[in-house]
DNA sequence: CCCATATTCAACCAGATGGTTGATTTTCCT
DNA sequence: AGGAAAATCAACCATCTGGTTGAATATGGG
């Protein structure tokens, strides 16, 4: 049960993907622009761009030449919903949303009031 | 920077070490009483548990013979901070976050009416 | 004191992981 | 056509991981 939470958290673990991730948040990239601040070999990115893609983080489309790789969030929302179950019982982890909710809350009170 | 983050998420990229996290989130339990409802050695059990211990997750104090674990969400929260990072740029967080603003929203409107 | 219980330690094993290098494939450019 | 660029493949390596078993180390109870 829940095979791919192994594969997002162990995706997760490795603090180059994350920095890759964060890259991601800003724009889509080509593979040689993610490797380019890297100290590590083109094929090390490559391969963690694949760990990426199968934790289904990141999707990667090829253009031409070039492998675009794209911010997937929504293996990272179900890994963050899994997180949260523990949270319930924790109200310290409301602090932690409150920014949040500052950003979302006028969006979903538009199908409240 | 942020190398506990690696331990985190990697000890939270088991199966088995997610459960045990799961049964800790009812109370805390015995070494031995962990490792019963695996079909694992007791010994596997204790590393399991020790990876846990060196992430933060959770903590193990001796009384007596028996060592009890205690879960230790603060370990997991830092974890979650940082996806929450992830989730802000992203509206379509808002759907997974929804159940956890049903259970905790009235007691946040506690201090607002 | 002696035994059973609770837990870890130590050695070992198979398989995964994270990196390397060199060759290969595909595509673009002139 | 031919060369350079983008990316992967393949083989290899060291180390980590998750499990095993058997012995060792407390500690508690009769």
């Amino acid at each position: 049960m829940k095979r791919d939470l192994d594969q997002v958290f162990a995706a997760l673990a490795d603090p180059t993907r994350r920095e890759i991730l964060t890259m991601l948040l800003e724009d889509d990239m080509a593979v040689t622009d993610v490797a380019h601040p890297f100290e590590m070999s083109l094929a090390a990115i490559s391969k963690h761009l694949g760990v990426l893609t199968n934790a289904g983080l990141i999707s990667q489309e090829k253009r031409g030449r070039v492998k675009w790789c794209k911010l997937e969030p929504d293996a990272l929302r179900e890994a963050s919903v899994w997180m949260q179950s523990f949270g319930q019982f924790e109200p310290v982890n409301l602090e932690a949303f409150e920014r949040f909710l500052q950003a979302e809350l006028p969006l979903a009170s538009d199908s409240e009031s």
